[in-house]
DNA sequence: TCTGTTATTCAGTCTGTACTGAACTAACCG
DNA sequence: CGGTTAGTTCAGTACAGACTGAATAACAGA
């Protein structure tokens, strides 16, 4: 992995600028890019050396990744240095990923959400139509977090499954 | 809507905070937030002194709300400005703004991933390994493109329908 | 304990995006 | 046609977050 092939690289850029799109710093994007390409784990080192980042930048973006449970640090026999190893399931990932997500960012919506219902003084002007919209987006983010919890306790074949479900559901019913 | 209560401040902001999260513009964000809150069409002059934001920015900013289909201008009798109005169905907006996202991202991701397996030469060192990860990589958003195109066609209700059955089926398996 | 190596922290800098305000265009009206 | 109001564009600026590099800490081996 010590030189980039052109595939290599074309896949660690897209990540990185997909990962921007989405609120995720560009160097954790491409660093997890790099490992999960990586057939074998890779010292902070020449992961800095790959991308040309500062180690430093290496070391924090890895902690994020820890954070997440997607990368994983391991040893190898005679050297002293970390290496580090991308979680190779895709659907694990993503689970993985969508779950801190969802409890970093949905969670807290929720509720505010909530909150804002329980503060609302019916006898406002307009108290009426304002509750009537918090009580809508209230039910979507529900909506979302069941979706979530029982994703969540799917085995990942079964999402698979539910897919075809869906698509029989589609036939009849057109 | 000339003054904000309380409720909406805290609503208007979680939501620019959000959408931050989510690489969407805080202005953006917000003023959605503020058009869903409010019980009439707004011109952009209300919007920019609301929210304390330039009106050139309240331009640029509902010209990107209008392309995603989520807001629209509206004409009030007897007054020569533009108003303008957020879509109330939650599902539909987020429907309408996921069907955009994946347009703009995963699609090209999609590309991206089959681009690279076309591009790859097996005779190359770790070609296998290579192909293994990108192919891993490619069937998830194969999964997600299908899920998204069958959640497109059902209606709203269904999808609510089809939790329900996930339940069910969990309960069995479990 | 000292030495060399690896990992982390953090103050300062850099960069890309958001935002402003001024200039411009378009539409309407007397 | 002027004058007025609404809407857009864009060059310049401000700012938040990313990144660097130097300092520091942690640690293994001698």
């Amino acid at each position: 992995m010590a030189e980039l092939t052109g595939l290599q690289k074309q896949y660690i850029l897209h990540w990185g600028e997909m990962g921007t799109k989405w609120g995720i710093n560009r160097t954790v994007a491409q660093i997890h890019a790099l490992l999960y390409l990586s057939p074998k784990p890779l010292p902070a080192e020449e992961i800095a050396e790959t991308l040309s980042v500062a180690r430093s930048n290496v070391s924090t973006s890895i902690r994020e990744l820890e954070t997440w449970g997607i990368v994983r640090a391991v040893h190898v026999l005679g050297d002293r240095r970390e290496h580090y190893e991308s979680m190779k399931d895709v659907w694990e990932m993503f689970r993985l990923v969508i779950e801190q997500r969802k409890r970093r960012e949905i969670d807290p919506t929720r509720e505010m959400l909530r909150r804002c219902l329980a503060e609302l003084d019916p006898k406002e002007a307009g108290a009426d139509y304002t509750r009537d919209r918090l009580e809508a987006m209230a039910g979507f983010f529900e909506a979302v977090t069941e979706l979530h919890d029982q994703m969540k306790r799917l085995p990942t074949g079964t999402v698979r499954k539910l897919l075809r479900m869906g698509t029989k559901m589609r036939k009849k019913a057109g």
